[in-house]
DNA sequence: CTGAAAGCGCTAACAA
DNA sequence: TTGTTAGCGCTTTCAG
């Protein structure tokens, strides 16, 4: 009574050589006589062979990949859903046997450097990174890659470096989409203004970009009057905007690209223009959400944070167990969030997510025996 | 020298008994100490022990779940997408034990039930389905549901059944925002119309609702002149359009709620009034690419079918393997596609995915043997 | 009640 | 060029 094999054996017994020897011819390993390869691949062929990936999983279990993380806690309202997919996906792998390393700095740019040498001499094998400084990093992200060390970037880009791949929205589509949307609200002729962070920040200088080029395409005859700098400060944001609202009252239309839209949601309010002025903003939060309901803003673009740190993750998982290729980038499109859709946003939905010490720790998961389990 | 030991080992290194014992304390499995089980779950806790699910699929080759997935090969536009998603989350937790029976129905509805029972006949642990006739399906639904195959609905729900979840883009939303979008896109006191397929399908009607919310919402003093029908026959959508709008030439816009779009834009070329009357469409394809360029259609709502394979898959694997629970519906926000962001949409940016017959197959995943793997 | 041992399918190191 | 073997962590069976 013979055995009934599986997998890799069958093919063994019908080619009556060894496991070794399939097992070179499968992968391609050097150090076979040709024909017998051939004559394995067909038989493989032949009978559908399936890879057991739980088997491969296992064996040698060098799934022990570890996945550097160095990511801010600040802006809250950003970071702490990206963090969220981050960790999430990390869950789902967690069985695979990859294990985190969690290095968050306290703000974007803010000594990033010094977590990601940190990260990259603790023995990690890949590294997840938002390039607060991309000039500061790009040594370093080259050296690492260098020694062997991937890193994706994700949500800001070191583009100059030699990075493995880059999961973001991009900042200047992001805009344009916005200046799009803008011509498509306002009547053709319509002036409006852009209310930006600091123009010196790469990011908020695409995005002003990218709207001043997609706004009159779309709206014949439209102009961008002006543009602002809130400086991320409240009370700058909310002064400004009120002047200007006070020396242009035909504007027809604000675009907010930076994610401190709340003075301009207010100056709007002070000046009777709530609902009247059209408001695109930028990213979400729930303190935004009263804004919507009361018509103030009338769309906003929004970045997937969750779901960029879901990718990056999935992307370098999949790489360090299956080496699967890097693709250049991944380029999410942003969602447009309007009052219809509102409420299906987890920015809206769910608690506010509190930074958790245990992001600090590195193990996978937490204790889940079953007590009993029924069969 | 001590080995490293891990899991289950460790455990017992530590309480200082067999593998065999922690086994028992872990699974409730009868023939152990209480006191030494308690001892061991301690221990279990205190070093986070999470099984390795690899390790537990392979063990005894009892393959640690199957899922059963029934879903429509026909229309491609949508349905390709939606089993791209399917199959690329089947392969990332293939690694986990995790089978797949593929039983496609030819389209929407069409002879489900009878896949459906097949499924259920076969042993398979979840059914992941698109329920084209919820009636039909109910009761079918229902039993499964009590043998303990769970069953999770996606894109089209059977609301009325006892399926333990479902994965979609409401369509009584997707209306919605098609009509807030409108509302915004036209001036005050516009007229405009809907174009459905047929009103009898519950999708359509429902859309349709939304949209007839949202409109006058969003636009003061808009209406809603007529609901046509196309029955999703080319030459039918083209010629009720272009009588339309050969009667009504000051329609302001037209929203079509089918993914039947193409005549649409047709009728409204042939009239002059591309990129004049707005258009808004539902889904997306590569051949919608060309209207977008020329602004023959504004805006598109996007379902996301990709995405919602994938988290249908997710949700099934999670409940599978972890016992998560289910959570009672998954609402996706659907995508806003406009020219600027459209090339970022799988459906324009990859060649059109094809039927692939070892879809048929239950194996996981196709032959895939690397002819040279260099490393 | 507890321990020992045999695999599950695959990879990789070492022999021949 | 090919064969043999030792695990990977877990479940299960059979002895003690």
């Amino acid at each position: 009574m013979k055995k009934h094999r599986h997998g890799i054996h069958l093919i063994a017994e019908i080619a009556d050589v060894s496991i070794g020897t399939v097992d070179r011819a499968l992968h391609g390993r050097p150090g076979i006589n040709e024909a017998t390869r051939q004559r394995i691949l067909k038989i493989a062929e032949q009978i559908a062979y399936t890879p057991n990936l739980a088997a491969r999983a296992l064996s040698v279990s060098k799934a022990s990949a570890r996945i550097g993380v160095c990511i801010p806690r600040e802006i809250h309202f950003f970071y702490d859903q990206l963090w969220g997919g981050v960790l999430d996906e990390a869950k789902s792998v967690a069985p695979l046997g990859i294990q985190f390393i969690h290095r968050p700095v306290h703000a974007l740019g803010e000594r990033d450097a010094e977590a990601f040498q940190e990260l990259a001499a603790s023995g990690v094998d890949g590294i997840i990174l938002t390039a607060g400084n991309p000039q500061g990093l790009k040594p370093l992200i080259d050296t690492a890659e260098e020694k062997g060390i991937r890193v994706v970037c994700v949500s800001t880009d070191a583009p100059a470096s030699r990075r493995s791949s880059i999961v973001c929205v991009e900042p200047w589509l992001n805009g344009h989409l916005a200046g799009e949307l803008m011509g498509k609200f306002v009547p053709s002729g319509s002036k409006v203004a852009v209310v930006a962070g600091m123009l010196s920040a790469e990011d908020h200088r695409q995005k002003t970009a990218g709207f001043s080029e997609a706004f009159p395409q779309h709206c014949p005859g439209g102009q961008i009057a002006t543009v602002i700098e809130g400086h991320e400060d409240e009370d700058e944001s909310f002064q400004k905007t009120f002047d200007l609202l006070g020396r242009m009252p035909n504007l027809a239309g604000l675009y907010v690209n930076t994610v401190n839209c709340l003075p301009v949601c207010r100056a709007l309010g002070a000046r009777g223009l709530a609902g009247k002025t059209k408001l695109i903003t930028t990213d979400l939060f729930s303190e935004m959400s009263p804004y919507f309901e009361k018509g103030t803003i009338t769309a906003s673009i929004y970045q997937q944070p969750h779901r960029q740190g879901q990718l990056a993750v999935r992307l370098m998982a999949d790489h360090l167990t299956s080496k699967a290729a890097f693709p250049p980038n991944v380029h999410l499109s942003p969602g447009v969030v309007m009052s219809s859709n509102l409420h299906l946003f987890r920015e809206i939905r769910l608690a506010p997510v509190r930074f958790d010490d245990s992001l600090l720790a590195s193990a996978p998961q937490p204790v889940k025996v079953a007590k009993r389990v029924v069969r």
